[in-house]
DNA sequence: ACTATTTCCTGGATGC
DNA sequence: TGCATCCAGGAAATAG
């Protein structure tokens, strides 16, 4: 279930591999679910456009598109304004993106065109390298969008960005129970289930707290657990629980910290009471109910 | 304007 | 062994 930190190892890994390379051709297969953009417009955005970069906004993974500008074709004044920009007889502009949200158990990975096609590929974008992006879905929650013309935005702030007044200002006044606004994407962009138990058990605050009765204090302390607990898992490439894995198909070792998320029964780490597991808002939700107010 | 609930999906685990 | 049922959850849609 890739979150925040599961997203920014792919993107790491895909922007050292695949930046620079030029798109082929793009195959996509027939169940819709996963486009949010018409067909036509995901191919015709991706084909003919070289990689400039891949990144992380929220939980999504952006690839930046630029289109090649031939130097033998060079207008006068664009050639000296621009020549910070010619490489290798080229320039470059972004100018577009390919958006790709991996939803539960989407896999966004590079490999050679002889590999194996996994079964619920839907897509499959073909490099000059020799080598394919393929995007794998079983349960096709992921979805595959283009933009164009204007730059992808997150709908919330970005968690390890956010100062700490502006984390104050969004969580202020809500009558939500905390875990239901940390899962709240249009607060902030990234954090999941397993990220929003670890933060609330490291704060030492119950799930179910409304965010209305925390003290400043307690939203200031969130605020730190949010980010040392992303951080951590960024630095040890995310948690592998089911089925996740890097772009370089390596797993993850974050789950090994993890202190409530996933277990229910087992002893607190800190004060050995057995870690509860109760229900909010739909998604199970993990805590130590002495360490957590 | 907010908040809460339901729905979409498949594979793996569980129960009889 | 086989078959039905449940559960995982991100985010859009729907309901309150």
């Amino acid at each position: 279930m890739p979150e925040l930190p599961e997203v920014e190892t792919i993107a790491r890994g895909l922007a050292s591999r695949v930046t620079g390379d030029l798109i082929e051709s793009v195959w996509l297969g027939s169940k819709p679910e996963p486009l949010k953009s018409p067909a036509a417009a995901i191919v015709d955005t991706l084909e003919g456009k070289r990689i400039a970069g891949v990144r992380r906004v929220g939980k999504h993974i952006v690839v930046d598109l630029a289109t090649d500008r031939r130097r033998s074709r060079p207008s006068r004044s664009s050639r000296k304004r621009h020549s910070a920009f010619v490489d290798q007889g080229r320039s470059t502009q972004t100018e577009s993106q390919w958006i790709v949200h991996l939803g539960m158990t989407g896999q966004f990975v590079v490999c050679s065109a002889a590999a194996e096609i996994a079964k619920h590929t839907h897509a499959i974008v073909k490099l000059a390298s020799g080598r394919e992006l393929r995007f794998v879905d079983p349960r096709r929650f992921g979805r595959l969008s283009v933009s164009a013309g204007r730059e992808f935005a997150a709908a919330g702030s970005e968690p390890l960005e956010v100062v700490v007044e502006r984390f104050l200002d969004l969580f202020r006044g809500r009558k939500t129970p905390i875990k239901s606004a940390l899962l709240n994407q249009r607060l902030l962009s990234g954090v999941g289930n397993i990220y929003a138990d670890e933060s609330l058990f490291r704060a030492g605050i119950r799930p179910r707290r409304r965010v209305a009765s925390l003290s400043r204090d307690q939203l200031r302390r969130l605020y730190r657990s949010v980010q040392q607990v992303l951080n951590q898992a960024i630095s040890l490439g995310g948690s592998s629980i089911s089925d996740y894995v890097d772009a370089d198909g390596a797993e993850g070792f974050f789950q090994l910290q993890h202190r409530v998320y996933g277990r229910e029964g087992e002893p607190c780490l800190v004060c050995r009471t057995p870690v509860k597991r109760v229900v909010i808002a739909g998604r199970s939700s993990h805590y130590c109910p002495k360490c957590q107010k």
